[in-house]
DNA sequence: CTAGTTCTGCGTATGGTCTACGCATAACAG
DNA sequence: CTGTTATGCGTAGACCATACGCAGAACTAG
């Protein structure tokens, strides 16, 4: 019931000990029919096909021809399945930099390899993340992205602020443009038409006198066009490199 | 069944629409008991006492000491009945810039707004959100954001773009911090104990041979000091904020 | 004043969710 | 062979959102 603070330290989930390879099976008792990574590749199978929302439990367990409660002889909880279905999702990290590559261009390839993957799996962008990051793959991620910052002035707080800020960034804009997305499909609308028909409807509801400044987005016709997403990403990452070299030029001089 | 494409533009929720003043109430019939305002205050209380996850509709019936079904006549659903939490759990905009600002402390000022709702609320961070903002007072938001750069060398497009890079870091550094929170309550570990304990336990977990770069990071102790988070907030603002100088300086030079 | 219409309140019921618990059985240790 | 321990999984409980339909209230038209 309290916290487990004996000298093996925090707690942690039975099935993230075993991702990384801690912990033995223990010898005696039947054999387990089915394995962690089976259920969790199946969880990935349901959340690529139709989406998270369709991952249930019975769901996962159909899929693997298992009844609903085998499931629970692995995973502790659907969250835990769930943070396993993050660590795996990502899939491995993109590698260190290139050798040739300077920081900003190393970091532009990692953000750009985050942002291709939650474009593929946008369901890991509806995983409810319920703390940092703990498993395998996810502290690969991070690993590489410090490597791109490693001949840099920052120091190693700041080299970790810069990644918070780049990786929360690329999951902000993955999230709009996947709801844009996932938006038209519910409205039965075609993607291109979204973001037009969201710009008629604000110019309908919004009084030019109360809202002028938006007003005036309007009319500039920006909500009206259909934007190339990718323009967009690079536009915020821009920014955000560019005020990162701010500091490390500060740093330097 | 098919998406509503008559002169009248597209479909809006029944709910948002009489947010926005628009509809009028039927001549006959009973009068109605109860109010969409009223409920939906009703369910920011619960969200408020007791979390999102509280906020079922049954609960927040109970709150009103009215039926469960009695709500579907206001509300045509729960995700319709979330987006009214949104725009009433935001409240109304801080009000456009002073006139002494210039746009940095206009949307310092407005950045720190949102903040501060966001740690009061944070329930509001767990809300999926569907779309772009369509309501009163989300539009007051943006409508404040865009005077703040009103007076800069930047297209109306970019400065879209500027206040979605600002608002997504500002809703991006306030699930953090809150999943800090949320996680060390439910640990029941002291909040200022749980980056150490994060700390401890990725220095248990991770081979200082294949992660390298975060076992330095590890080693400078950065993980281990309980910051204030305000500062880090700071810093990552800081960060954008000077990307977007430097892109107001490209475009008057 | 009456009849018709339309809206409200809400009870019932359906089908979905996660998961606590307990039992039968299988596999190993001694 | 016996005891111990793990597995597979059925049952059941406690929630959840919400479709549907009915009783009755409040208005309008005649």
């Amino acid at each position: 019931m309290a916290a487990k603070t004996d000298g093996s330290g925090p707690v942690i989930p039975a099935a993230i000990e075993s991702a990384w390879g801690l912990r033995e099976r223990p010898p005696k008792g039947p054999r387990p029919g089915m394995s962690v990574p089976a259920i969790v590749d199946a969880a990935v199978r349901v959340a690529d096909a139709d989406g998270l929302a369709a991952v249930s439990m019975s769901r996962v367990a159909k899929e693997l021809g298992a009844a609903t409660m085998a499931l629970y002889r692995y995973v502790g909880s659907k969250d835990e399945l769930l943070m396993l279905m993050v660590d795996t999702g990502y899939g491995p990290s993109p590698g260190p930099p290139a050798p040739e590559d300077d920081w900003r261009a190393g970091l532009t390839r990692w953000a750009w390899a985050e942002h291709k993957v939650l474009r593929q799996r946008s369901w890991l962008l509806h995983v409810p993340i319920s703390g940092p990051p703990i498993t395998p793959q996810q502290l690969g991620w991070m690993e590489d992205g410090l490597r791109c910052l490693d001949g840099t002035t920052l120091g190693e707080g700041e080299k970790m602020s810069v990644l918070l800020l780049i990786t929360g960034y690329v999951r902000n804009e993955a999230t709009l443009t996947s709801q844009i997305a996932e938006g038209s499909r519910a409205a039965g609308v075609d993607p291109s038409e979204m973001m037009p028909a969201y710009g008629r409807l604000v110019a309908r509801l919004i009084d030019p006198a109360r809202f002028p400044a938006l007003h005036r987005v309007l009319s500039a016709g920006v909500l009206y066009q259909d934007d190339d997403p990718d323009d967009e990403f690079v536009f915020g990452l821009d920014r955000i490199l560019d005020g990162v070299e701010a500091l490390i030029q500060r740093r330097a001089g």
